[in-house]
DNA sequence: CTATATCTACCAAGGTTTTGGTATTTCGAA
DNA sequence: TTCGAAATACCAAAACCTTGGTAGATATAG
């Protein structure tokens, strides 16, 4: 098997000297092409279908956000790895969700970049510290345990979750095998507690209360 | 300033005993404690209220899981590694939530154990490769994009994501300044491209298919 | 220029939800 | 035993949503 190959995207002359020098040092790479703005950056990309995409985010022409976004789009087999200056929690998301496997701050040390893109292509997801916690926060953020003065009861909470499934009064009485006015007994109290009078905002308070377990 | 106070919790008494002398062969970490069982984990920890907590999950009589969450109950300064065999996604998740900061598995050698406690109290959130693509891919199923037969047009994803967060047809109408006609047809069209026929279903759905951002 | 897509707007019948009441039963804690 | 919380059940008016239509304006691709 050959070797690894790989297109760099930078447009910061220095860092893209700096690292294609880093890439160059390394003989199981082979740096396909470099480019210093989105257009060539694309073009590089479809022409030569690398197995590595390394990317900045803020080109002159474009982000590389929408690099990444064209590898899934024409479906290549090229794993994406941000290499960017950029800590914003919003850019940061914006990236992974685009599809990046890893995103690594450009001051990070030449080794440790080298170090990354192995464990890229080893299917890990080499993060940066400071994003690995942003990542990490995003997911205990998820769990503020009701805050809620009244906390909702069990059956409160049953119905509560056919709500967010989409069933009508009619139908959750159907399930729990109750009557209907029943149902909408029950949907008045939630409103109190939820402080609401609908159930899309009632789905959107639990949800914000982490009082609903996510669909999948 | 002192050394790093450390309190070991983990069932096998081999790794248990790998584990220590790891931690006894660095001058900058103390082991304060270790423990076998949930029982003792708990003691040791609220007695020592140690800098960090490195853990095994499944233990005798509990989880590592509840250790973890000792912590924020109690509001200790104390950050929390996971190290475990399970690299189940359901295991993963709940002990991030619960508050763990780290979570490396038990066959790493040594040294990335080490490495790892280090990034850890630095601030970072150092994962196995494993387990970094799991919380990876809970980021990356949030866009599924669109396997839609008929994607929704602009004006009918703002839409659907107004009603997701809870708003009234009144409402949107307002906020999008447009009659309250224009928004009811928009719906109309939004539930024939999604196959449903309420708001909470839309909701649902449109869940489903990661085409609404999660609140916050 | 001509389709086609999208956004806009309107109406009305029929269905569902919301709200404000009242009231019975059951079960566990005081 | 007595009290209260929770679940159950019922009613009706008002508000809101759903659905099946029709249709004008605008922009864009061919």
């Amino acid at each position: 098997m050959g070797k690894l190959n790989i297109v760099l995207v930078e447009d910061d002359p220095e860092v893209l000297g700096r690292l294609a020098q880093l890439i160059k040092e390394h003989s199981e790479y082979a740096l396909q092409e470099v480019a210093s703005d989105f257009a060539t950056g694309k073009q590089a990309l479809l022409k030569h279908k690398p197995d590595v995409l390394l990317t900045d985010i803020g080109l002159p022409d474009g982000s590389g956000i929408d690099l990444i976004k064209l590898i899934t789009e024409h479906q290549l087999d090229c794993e994406a790895m941000v290499i960017s200056g950029f800590q914003d929690e919003h850019v940061v998301f914006e990236a992974l969700e685009a599809g990046a496997k890893s995103y690594i701050l450009k001051h990070d040390e030449g080794q440790r970049i080298i170090d990354a893109i192995e464990v890229m292509v080893n299917g890990g997801a080499p993060m940066s510290p400071v994003i690995a916690r942003l990542m990490l926060k995003k997911f205990q953020q998820n769990h503020p345990e009701h805050p809620l003065s009244e906390p909702l009861t069990e059956r409160q909470e049953i119905i509560l979750k056919l709500i967010s499934q989409g069933f009508s009064s009619r139908e959750i009485a159907e399930k729990l095998d109750i009557r209907y006015y029943t149902v909408t007994t029950h949907i008045k109290n939630i409103y109190n507690k939820l402080q609401v009078n609908s159930r899309t905002e009632a789905i959107h308070e639990a949800m914000r209360l982490g009082l609903i377990p996510r669909p999948r």
